[in-house]
DNA sequence: ATTATGTTTAACTATTTGGTTAAACCAGTT
DNA sequence: AACTGGTTTAACCAAATAGTTAAACATAAT
């Protein structure tokens, strides 16, 4: 008994950071093994597989998220305090983990058949999330859109920047990291101030 | 001299399917041979390495891509008529071919370089992409949006449904296909009058 | 028919990589 | 001190996989 729970946690960290950046595909045990400053036989001894570890990470992560948006919808009363939450809180998870939705949305689409899994051991509570956009569909004074179309370009708008940071950072910006940072930036309130402005009547 | 044009077409065809579903470090030689009908030496015979093949295909569908959105914003004349070419041909495009934009954006990540090369080989005219809309930028009956995040805007409400299919269709709509494509069929005209709506004044 | 050139194949090689084994080690318990 | 449990290691194994080789084959030119 002289690490245990200490090295667990390096593993996972490590994991995480190795799968993350390179995919399942991509990862190697052994880097793993070499960033957590263990060895390969040790990786093993703790997680059987390479499918059991990163099962585990890939959980931990989806947790992550999932919690982090449950706790930015939570509070929100109607749909304009809901979009303006939602958009604050992931924008700035999303700043510091920016490499989690691309990471994420191709693992779920190497593998589908996990995201039923994944919701149900997550105990995803799915009216929460869609619950009040649904409800307050029907408000008089927002235009007659499909409130699910109103979610998924919310999602769209707040996600998809960092998913394809890279071609937009070299695309639009000739590579300027700081000119995308601006960007990235003022796109906070940008979303907010767009989706507003698109939803209301007048 | 027997097949020779044939066969590289047949392995470019192949190679496509197998890098497009499984990535670069998922997808195997063996399985590439096997799906155009030669074996693995041919291949090598062709194009010597995984690299080298993956890079052609690569190339292949990038350009399809850019050469798509050039052909649908050409005869733009406005930001209205842009945003509704770009949506549509777009979209339909993506329709047929919903795996490309989440491959494209992996890779990308994977190899961040590889994008400078692939823009400069590729001879694409910045500009012309976002020329008009930076032009149109200071119409007086548009709203004082930066273009540019008019542009992501645009971008991100329809290519992210395609990139997070898995999960917006486990997600949100339980793992029902029609209802999936129910909506993405009512998508195309949402987005184009969502932004419509949001970009002008009044 | 023979030659030359490009095409196709079966069999092989070297390396990478996930996973195993058996022994050494360390701390607390008896 | 000897024992017991989990921990850690170096060395090893087997399978998968990218890539090679050398020979057979086909077609057109001489």
């Amino acid at each position: 008994m002289v690490n245990n729970e200490n090295t667990e946690i390096k593993i996972i960290e490590a994991a995480k950071e190795v799968f993350v950046h390179k995919g399942y595909d991509g990862a190697r045990m052994q880097e793993i093994a070499d960033k957590a400053e263990i060895n390969k036989a040790l990786l093993h001894y703790y997680f059987r597989s390479k499918t059991k570890l990163f099962e585990k990470v890939f959980n931990n992560i989806f947790k992550e998220i999932v919690t982090g948006v449950a706790a930015s919808i939570e509070n929100s009363k109607n749909i304009e305090e809901l979009i303006e939450n939602f958009v604050n809180v992931y924008f700035e998870e999303l700043k510091k983990k920016p490499y989690i939705p691309q990471f994420v949305l191709h693992e779920i689409n190497r593998n589908p058949e996990m995201i039923v899994d994944l919701i149900k051991s997550n105990g995803v509570d799915k009216q929460k999330f869609i619950g009040v956009i649904l409800k307050e569909g029907n408000r008089k004074d927002l235009r007659p859109f499909n409130p699910i179309q109103i979610l998924v370009n919310v999602l769209s708008m707040t996600i998809f920047p960092f998913v394809a940071s890279g071609i937009i950072k070299g695309f639009i910006f000739d590579g300027d990291e700081d000119a995308f940072d601006t960007f990235i930036n003022e796109r906070k309130s940008h979303i907010v101030e767009f989706v507003q402005v698109a939803i209301f009547k007048k």
